[in-house]
DNA sequence: GGTAGCATGTAAACGGTTACATGATTCA
DNA sequence: TGAATCATGTAACCGTTTACATGCTACC
């Protein structure tokens, strides 16, 4: 249930909407947070009868009514709390693409193979992604925000994200040759 | 919807208990898989309703009957088509220590630096438990069954375990230095 | 006396995904 | 003509988590 805080961070950077803060969220957080619209516009609606966020309809011709959400002191404070609170164990992973491989020993090996290939690709394309456009997205939005000591740490999750992928691509291309050497 | 698979793919090695996948599960897969055994016995039940497994009941004093659970060949079938089906997109990942690390531009550096610390702790502790525990099991297994194939299988994703905590440490003692010099 | 291991389950609640619904504008 | 962007939502379903329930044995 860290939506709620997800929402919280970017309401804590400036307010937006619904449909501004998913722009965000696919820019940015991919790597570690994710959500449909579907899922956020609820979950603002929720953070208002909390008292977490308040909300400031316009009306649009032709559009919805545009809610501008902006976080209030109470969800500052609980925001807050929260990033200050040290994780206290590893959030436990779930990777549908490892499980492939450490059960795929009953497949011949042209098949492991193909999913060894299909996987490099995914995994080298996410990686140029980390280094232009995300890299570029942090840069551009520091240097129109000012936000520079919240740009550091964008910087820093990238930056992991990079050598994520970077170690998942050596990997991957390692395991290939491992395969085709395989009887 | 993996778990299914998850509990095919260690049916397909042996035989065995929904207790024991469980353990299995822990030792092997908790870096791409996990489930409680609230969730593992009615999968397994319901798997066997669409016939992808058996069960066979054997009764015990001051124990529950055990059941343990063979794969069909149906069940077989489903899973070795899973296993051979290339991955179409990177499964999403969500990660709530990354999460507060993104956001925690708004927090005094101390309070970054305990965040970082316990994370740094949490990482090194799994590190160790790839290069030692999940090592050993995977080769005394190997041992104990002669399943060498899937031993090279295993390994493989053991070793991107290691490689991705060993990143995660680099990256969090970085980060470290780099947040200490921060104004 | 308490914890860990063995061994199975149910019920309620929650989080998340998929599908559905609307409707204007802009661009290829 | 169709897709993408802007802009918001609801309903149903499914997968997952948390809490509850039982009970014996072995070990510290």
């Amino acid at each position: 249930m860290s939506l709620r805080y997800a929402l919280l961070g970017f309401l804590g950077l400036d307010s937006m909407t619904g449909y501004e803060i998913k722009k965000n969220l696919d820019q940015s957080t991919q790597l570690f947070w994710h959500a449909g619209l579907n899922q956020i516009y609820p979950t603002l609606k929720k953070l208002e009868t909390e008292g977490l966020v308040t909300a400031e309809a316009e009306s649009q011709d032709g559009k919805p009514d545009k809610r501008t959400y902006t976080i209030t002191p109470a969800g500052s404070e609980v925001l807050h709390a929260w990033l200050a609170e040290p994780l206290s164990f590893l959030p436990p992973s779930k990777n549908a693409g490892l499980l492939k491989i450490f059960f795929s020993g009953s497949l011949e090996n042209a098949a492991v193979l193909r999913q060894l290939e299909t996987q490099l690709e995914l995994r080298r394309k996410q990686l140029r992604r980390y280094e232009g456009e995300t890299r570029q997205v942090i840069e551009e939005t520091v240097a129109a925000t000012g936000l520079t000591r919240e740009g550091t740490m964008w910087e820093l999750v990238r930056e992991l994200g990079e050598a994520h992928e970077r170690a998942y691509v050596e990997w991957l291309e390692r395991a290939i040759e491992k395969v085709r050497q395989l009887p």
